[in-house]
DNA sequence: TTTGAGCGTCATCAGGTGGTAACAACGGAG
DNA sequence: CTCCGTTGTTACCACCTGATGACGCTCAAA
């Protein structure tokens, strides 16, 4: 099989080495870039399978790098590098779609460990076309259809049944929702979860009356059966 | 056989002589230009089968000018040429969708070597002519037509249609349309998009109020139906 | 210098989207 | 059986988004 990926984002040249050996001698490959625009390029021309982004960078910075990768709409996992006392960037990361982050100065055991568990984590997910049951969602071209036909969905319909579909099987909050399909920006009542899985509903079930992809899990939210 | 077009972008005089003395030699067609803009208005133009582009120009930069062919969404194969300790641009190089570097000094049987060894694989690749519909969009030369009428198109127009063509089926963010086809360098407005594509509907398709070609996809861009 | 093409921005407009509210239905507790 | 909290459903309409005509800036050719 062929040897993971890795894309390095880091300046500082003796962490950069130090990682870079380790992941080495780790059984991966590794590309490095020391500035945010030379690693954004890296990360869309040669596709790593994970990102290890340093925060503080020349050029844009790591916050900046991430969300650019999201924009690309790549789901790479990225794992973002911070120094102690950065937890407000921390934070703010996480929302701009990374996937863990590592506070320096950090065990380099910790750190392998994180690395593998997200690498195993998203070998499983996302081939771009998903099937459930007769129902077919193609996020490259972003599109739903049942047996050829063409299901039109608004975005936010779209967008929850993409969430959906990454979560399936789980059961999840309407504060879940609401943070993952609106974004923790928008101010709305949960009811508004509610409504949207109404018309979700209507729209995806054969049966909208006793619905079969989208499960009510009283007093908490929904399930989707995937 | 028509005998394949070099374009060579140096401005050291010396060594242009010697690489054209060289190609034509080897049974190659040159065109030169001695600076970046000059360089990328005759590849624009004269459509050569192999740029050979020089890091350091006066006016655009190597970077920008390799950046600019693959925006206008040219396929020609580029092989950069850098000076030594310039490493860290030969990865920018490759990034910006340089298909070779040789670093000066060079011995000359292996840039020649290199230079038909692309040739090779590129006329492998790259079918010229592609059919959506009744729309044929011939890269190649360049050009659209519809049942045998041409459709004239400006190069913005034109390189976002070939951008749509290599991307079909998917749904595109404007920010992913901005970065290929105008460059990330450009400080545009995603509303351009939005009207660059407007005015290509109004000459590619059949009826421009109801695009069967270019879909929007609310929210997010447009897809291209291949 | 003039002219014109290309293209980026702005203003406007139409249509769609989705949030809220109001009410219905449901189910569990007492 | 009644009450009450939770969820489903529908109607309404404010707001946003995208389409498009108009305008102006820039650059190159004549």
């Amino acid at each position: 099989m062929k040897p993971e990926l890795i894309l390095v984002i880091e300046d500082d040249a003796a962490i950069l080495f130090g990682l870079r050996d380790n992941l080495q001698r780790a059984g991966y490959e590794v590309r490095s870039a020391s500035d945010g625009h030379q690693g954004l390029e890296l990360a869309r021309t040669v596709r790593p399978d994970l990102v290890l982004l340093d925060l503080m960078l020349p050029g844009l910075s790591g916050h900046e790098v991430c969300r650019r990768i999201r924009a690309d709409g790549l789901e790479i996992p990225v794992v973002m590098l911070t120094a102690l006392g950065e937890e407000a960037q921390v934070v703010r990361g996480l929302n701009l779609g990374a996937d863990d982050y590592v506070t320096k100065p950090f065990g380099i055991g910790e750190l392998m460990a994180r690395i593998a568990a997200l690498l195993r984590r998203h070998r499983r997910v996302t081939p771009d076309v998903v099937h459930i049951g007769s129902l077919e969602v193609d996020r490259g071209a972003r599109r739903v259809s049942r047996k050829g036909a063409e299901i039109e969905l608004t975005p936010k319909e779209y967008g929850l049944l993409e969430f959906f579909t990454r979560k399936s099987g789980r059961a999840l909050t309407r504060e879940q929702i609401l943070d993952a399909v609106w974004g923790d920006s928008a101010a709305v009542t949960d009811r508004s979860v509610d409504r949207a899985v109404t018309t979700l509903r209507s729209k995806i079930e054969e049966n909208p009356n006793r619905p079969s992809l989208i499960q009510t899990v009283p007093q908490v939210g929904y399930r989707f059966e995937g």
